[in-house]
DNA sequence: GTAAACTAGTTTGTACTACAAACTAGTTTA
DNA sequence: TAAACTAGTTTGTAGTACAAACTAGTTTAC
C-alpha cells in the first residue's frame, strides 16, 4: 500500500482529537486567547475546555498563564513553538491524506 | 469564529479514528478486500482489525461476508454506499480545515 | 450586612474506546 | 498424534472525553 497513507495511524492524537484540533487551530491564528474567549469560540463546556487545555499544556503545546483582570482570575493561553510545529505537521499529514484520496 | 472550523467538533468519530480512517480509505480504493489483505496493509493486529471492522459493520459503513477459500475461512469486506458517503463527507470537512488554516 | 447570583475556573465520576493478549476452531505438516 | 499454522473473535486493561459537581472569590439585590 501507499506508505503515505499508513502514516495515518501515526497521527498525533493530542492534536487529532476534534476538540483540541479546534482549540489549537484557533490558537494558531491569534497571539493569545483567554479561557472565556476559547470557551465562547469552541462552545465547549468549562470542564471539558479546562481538561483539554491541561493536556495541551502537559504536552508542551500550549503555555498557560494565570493572572487577574481587575479582581477576577484570567487564564491566558498561547500556542508554544512545539505546539505550532505539531500543528503544522498534523496539517501536512492531513494534506497528504486529502491529496492521496483525491 | 469561523463556523466552518467549529464543524471540526462534529467530525464523524467512526471515520476519524486513525485506524478506521485507514481501513475505510483502503476500502474506498478497491472493490473488496479480505481480512488478511487489510491486516497486511494496515499493519494492525488481528484483534484490533476485527474490532474496528465490527464497528464499521454495525454502523452500516462496511459489509462483511464470511465464506471459505477452499477449507479456510475467508472474510470479505466491502465499503457500503453509506460508508462511501460518510468517507466523502469526512474528506470534505478535512479539506475545509486545510483550506481554512492555509 | 447577608443572601443570591455571577465569574472563572478545577476536580470527579461515568461511560466509552482502542488495543493487545488470550482464546476458539479448524487445517496442514512433521 | 503432536506441533505449528491459518483465520479470525472475545476478553481484560488502561486511557479518554465529557458533563456534573465542586471550589473560591466577586458583584448585586434587598
Amino acid at each position: 500500500m501507499n506508505d503515505d497513507l499508513r502514516g495515518l495511524t501515526e497521527l498525533d492524537r493530542l492534536i487529532h482529537e476534534p476538540a483540541r484540533l479546534l482549540i489549537v487551530t484557533i490558537l494558531s491564528t491569534v497571539e493569545s486567547a483567554d479561557f472565556l474567549f476559547l470557551k465562547r469560540e469552541t462552545e465547549l463546556t468549562k470542564g471539558n475546555l479546562s481538561a483539554h487545555l491541561s493536556k495541551l499544556e502537559n504536552a508542551g503545546y500550549v503555555n498557560i498563564e494565570k493572572t487577574f483582570k481587575g479582581k477576577l482570575p484570567l487564564t491566558v493561553c498561547k500556542l508554544t513553538e512545539a505546539g505550532q510545529q505539531a500543528f503544522d505537521e498534523y496539517r501536512q499529514q492531513m494534506q497528504i491524506f486529502i491529496a492521496q484520496t483525491g
